[in-house]
Order: C-alpha cells, then structure tokens, then sequence
DNA sequence: GTCATTTGACCTAA
DNA sequence: TTAGGTCAAATGAC
C-alpha cells in the first residue's frame, strides 16, 4: 500500500460527494429535457447509481487497503512490488537482462517469479466468459467487444479445432490495465467465439468510449470488490425491462448474459462489429435463446458511423465465480493482488477525469431497472481488436 | 522507425 | 506428465 491508494480512494470519495451534492440540486445538472420529459425520477435514479457505484468502489480499495494491511507490512518487497513500478517487463527486452550481466540462472530465477506473480494474480482477477456471434462465420471475423486488445498469444487447444487467442489491454503498459481475454472459436459454429474476459479495465478507454457512443453504458465486470457479492446477490431476483423497447431489427440481434448458474439475462445492447462484414445472421437459439428471455435488443450504431445492420452479434455472458462459494470473492489473503487491482485503478485514475472517476462504474443511465453495478463485462463501444490506440 | 502480430519456448497448475 | 497461459525474439505492416 501506498500513498497512491489514498488518493485514489479520497478522489473515489471527493466523486462520491460530487454526485451526492447533484441529488441536492438536480435542476442545475439536469437539463430541461428530463422535467419537460417526465424523467426527472430517472435523473434521480442515475444520480443515486452512480453514488452507489463511487461508494461500492471506494469500499474496494478501503478493504484493499486493509487487506494489504492485515499481510503485514512485507507489500513492498516480493514479486509484487517489483513489478508494479514498470508495469509490463516486454519493454526490457530478455536481451537486456543478459547483457547486463546476470547468468542464465538468475535470468531464469527472476523469470521464475515474475511468472509466478503472474500465475497469481491471474487466478486472482474476476474471470467471466462470452458468446459472440458475429455474422460473419469466415475466419477473418473475429468479435470485437469494443475494447482496444493486443495480442499476446495464440495457442492449440486440446479438442479444439482452432487455436485460442490471447490478449491484453493495450493500455496495460501506460496505464496498467490488468485486463485480458481469451478468444476461442467455436468448434460447432464458426460464427460463434468464446470470449473469457479476467480483470477489470481500468484504463481510460472504456471512459472515452462509453461517452462517445452515448449508448448503453458498458456493464462492468465483476470487480475484485466486496460490493460485489451483494450485487451478486442482487442478480437473483433481476428482471430484465423488456417493455418499452423498439421490437428487433431483422435479423434480431440479441445479447445474452449467462451465469454460471444457468440464470439467463439478456443484456439489450450489443458492441459494434468489425465493419464490412455481412448481413447480421438469423438468430441462433443455441446461443441466446436457450434460457433466455430473447431480449429485443435495439440497433446499436457505432460511433465510428457503421451502418446499424452491420454492428449486431450475439452475445452470451457466463460469469465465472472465483473462489467459490457460488458468488464472487476476491481473496483477502493475497494482499498483492488486492494491491495490484488498487494500483492499477489508481494508475487509472490518474489520466481519468474526475467525472468518469467512477471507475466503470460511472455510467449514464441504464435501461430502468438494470443496475449498472451488476456484474457484467464491459462489453459495448468501438474499437478494433487490434488495438489502434496508442500509448500515452 | 514504430508498433502489432506471430510463434516457439518456457513455466505453472492440475 | 500434460495442457494451458505467458513471454519475448522475430517478423511484418504501416
């Protein structure tokens, strides 16, 4: 722990205080469209989700700072603390240890443990996987949750026919994102690709993007945050608002969210796609309809301006409880990677401004009743897969 | 020249 | 022991 982290929690609460400061006074933030409109009660509602998400997250770093408190004060030594200064070691190329004077040995050593640091906090971030359908079953098309990734990997799996991708954020180096996905296409249709997202983003594109599609706000994904398992909980008696809601476009698209528990949710948004693939598909029951409500979902237009019909897929969310216990539970005991998930937020929050400090969790109002903390992946906006942003 | 992807090797968890 | 996950040099694209 550091003072980093209570910077990032006093500006988590200095938010928090902004947003409750905007219940008190509405009117000034809220534009005539909301009273002339009827939909004051919503701004109040946002205004109230975003104060709980800003309270739920300073929590977070709270009990992560306690945590790494409980751990005794070793934080700082360890694989953790050596890594986190430089945030990925591929910007020192393994030449440059050996030129430096070090035996293959120690090369190894130290390889040995930065791996292991990986290995832990890796089995430590919330994990979740997804179906995406995208409507162009070639094998160029590949799924673009609308996160900027890198690839970092590609391997063959056994039993499955195409190898899986790995990937990262590509702002895990400026800003030390900790996110990462695996792609892996569907053996039975080639349309359909397994998505499992680990770690939160913390970087400052899901900020920039949510504002600039001005659509759906992105769900977040589970957070190594003990509000989670109330919003966990929450989940159980969730009930997605249908009504209202334009009927599909043909085909219709869908975006479904499973749980590890087989509860479906049908999420009524769905990320843009690569431009210049076909016409949307039919709609696959083996993928939302299942136990889904077969959510309506309405177009979705990229930002970057593609045509409506050509930025649907579907989706299916599986969230992957860590630590058992049938909800998601950071681990308490390992400090490091609490400190580590703290760290990066904090480093986020550092290019972040103070309006989208909410840190995934600031969002513009959702769809009535769908509560933007649930834990849901981040999923919506544009980008490529390969990342096109560059480092700061 | 810079940056992203590819790919073989290495390491860990199961 | 094996499969999965990651690293990083090599390579290619812009």
């Amino acid at each position: 722990m550091d003072g980093g982290d209570i910077h990032l929690l006093l500006s988590i609460l200095a938010d928090g205080e902004e947003q409750a400061r905007q219940l008190g006074e509405p009117a000034a933030a809220a534009d005539d469209e909301y009273h002339s409109g009827g939909r004051g009660e919503e701004y109040y509602r946002g205004v109230a989700r975003q104060l709980r998400g800003t309270l739920a997250r300073a929590m977070g770093v709270a009990r992560a700072i306690e945590a790494a408190a409980f751990a005794g004060g070793g934080g700082g030594g360890g694989a953790s603390g050596s890594r986190g200064t430089t945030g990925d070691r591929s910007d020192s190329p393994r030449s440059a240890d050996e030129s430096s004077g070090r035996t293959a040995r120690d090369a190894a050593v130290a390889q040995q443990e930065r791996h292991h640091d990986t290995i832990k906090r890796r089995k430590g971030l919330p994990r979740w996987t997804e179906k995406f359908r995208v409507p162009d079953a070639s094998l160029e098309a590949t799924p673009d949750d609308g996160f900027s990734w890198r690839k970092y990997g590609q391997k063959d799996i056994l039993g499955a026919k195409f190898p899986r991708g790995y990937y990262r954020c590509t702002y895990r180096n400026a800003q030390g994102c900790p996110a990462t996905k695996q792609v892996q296409r569907s053996d039975a249709d080639l349309a359909v690709f397994d998505v499992t997202y680990q770690g939160a983003h913390t970087c400052h594109q899901k900020q920039r993007r949510a504002a600039a599609a001005g659509d759906q706000p992105p769900p977040p994904p589970p957070q190594a945050d003990p509000s989670v398992e109330l919003l966990v909980n929450f989940r159980h008696g969730l009930k997605v608002e249908t009504n209202g809601l334009a009927p599909p476009p043909p085909p219709p698209p869908t975006t479904t969210t499973n749980f590890h528990d087989d509860q479906h949710f049908c999420f009524p948004s769905m990320p843009p796609f690569h431009a210049g693939v076909g016409p949307p598909p039919p709609p696959d029951d083996a993928l939302g309809g299942g136990g889904c409500n077969n959510f309506s979902s309405p177009p979705f237009v990229s930002p970057a301006g593609s045509a409506a019909g050509e930025n649907y897929f579907s989706m299916e969310h599986s969230y992957e409880p860590r630590g058992g216990g049938g909800h998601f539970v950071m681990s308490r005991g390992d400090s490091s990677e609490l400190h580590e998930v703290v760290s990066a937020a904090a480093s986020s929050s550092a290019v972040v401004d103070p309006a989208a400090a909410g840190g995934g969790f600031d969002y513009p109002l959702y769809h009535g009743e769908v509560d933007p903390h649930l834990p849901f992946p981040p999923l919506f906006g544009h980008a490529s897969m390969y990342g096109q942003y560059r480092d700061a």
